[in-house]
DNA sequence: TTTT
DNA sequence: TTTT
């Protein structure tokens, strides 16, 4: 009834774009988010959240995001099951993205593209494709 | 840096309370979030999202909740990582609970324990345990 | 650049709809939410937060809630400066409503319009008119 | 039953840290926040939220920020009553936050005291003061 | 597969 | 009284 998930964190990696069968862009990124505390063991731990961003915003973020990048997500998060490839049954939980803001600058890297920074993102007035792909 | 989710929803099952081999109350439960939208068949669709409540909020949780009350849930997102009996790497994600608001009233059943209602339950001051079990 | 507010609380008084010059609807209610600790005195103390929602939303919520209905509310702060009657500068603070959930069943009363219950009620779109009236 | 409210902006002048009668330290900042539109006539409005902070976490703050910086709150809506110096009853809204995360680096700038970037900060365990001051 |  |  009701769903919402504020995070801030870095990208892992450079975000992954890709198409589904109908044409719609989505994009898959991992956010490194640090826990508030330190474990027994004295050590910050860090938990690894997919994110999922769909249409235009798939693209903005792919456009303007790379490894390392810190960003804020607004969205919600979803819990899909699958049949994995061993014949098993597995859940996979990943935040699908309403917003995502840009919080700092794009690292200016040798021989990268500039990266144009571009502004904040937002999602479309969302009414969901899910289309497997 | 920043991880915190909101949800509203009804409990799948009956808590379960455990205990880690330190003796710190540990209660899992799932809740059933329905999409704020139909798919592309039409239908409503339900994530079910893994609640872990720690310490005296545990405790507060098993005693006061059951199969189908409706609950807010104030946490963050945990992602673990761990190995499956077959030897697989997996991960799990689930929500660990600062708060749980209890919406609506115990249903009166035929023999069931009152359930006292109870109030409201807020998480401990935060140093987590995460002893494995 | 962010601002989410999300709000578990009841109505003190009917919703107040009316309609912008331009014929926007725009429903006014307060939320009485209670802090989650009680003070020096020992007492629980309760916050009162002006609420608007517009558009389709300012309808459903007019046309279905009232005076003591609990709900949840998940939206963005706004605080509006304007010039008091008295010619002294003030600011008004209020949470522009994204997403009403009705969180539970209307009371049935002597001589009550049955109130339909509805479902929940999203926000359109958003784009704000926010015309003053 | 449930307030919370996540804010991401810049402070529009350095916190003002002070010690309450009975030797709590508070310190407000005010926070501009941009919406995430633009107006009826294309104009990008911002909001100004105040922010207030307890105890160890004002100390970090009022330590640790300064006019321009950038930081993600994460704290609960609390609306105050008061009178005013010319006899009229008025609210006033404020953020009370149990986060304050640090989003840039302080800048240089001639003569200024290093500013030592510092961590993040939480607010201790949450049993409010409150004392008038 | 993990970010600063 | 307003930040980039």
């Amino acid at each position: 009834m009701l769903n919402r998930i504020i995070l801030i964190g870095r990208l892992v990696a450079d975000p992954d774009m890709r198409y589904t069968q109908s044409g719609t862009a989505v994009t898959h990124f991992t956010l490194a988010v640090d826990r508030p505390f330190t474990n027994q063991q004295g050590e910050r731990e860090t938990d690894f959240i997919d994110v999922v961003a769909w249409r235009k915003l798939a693209e903005t973020v792919a456009n303007n995001l790379s490894k390392g990048r810190l960003v804020a997500v607004d969205g919600r998060l979803q819990v899909r099951t699958y049949d994995a490839s061993d014949g098993t049954r597995r859940k996979a939980a990943e935040v699908v993205a309403d917003t995502v803001r840009f919080l700092d600058s794009p690292r200016r890297q040798e021989g990268a593209r500039e990266g144009a920074a571009g502004d904040d993102a937002e999602a479309a007035p969302l009414t969901e494709d899910d289309v497997p792909f």
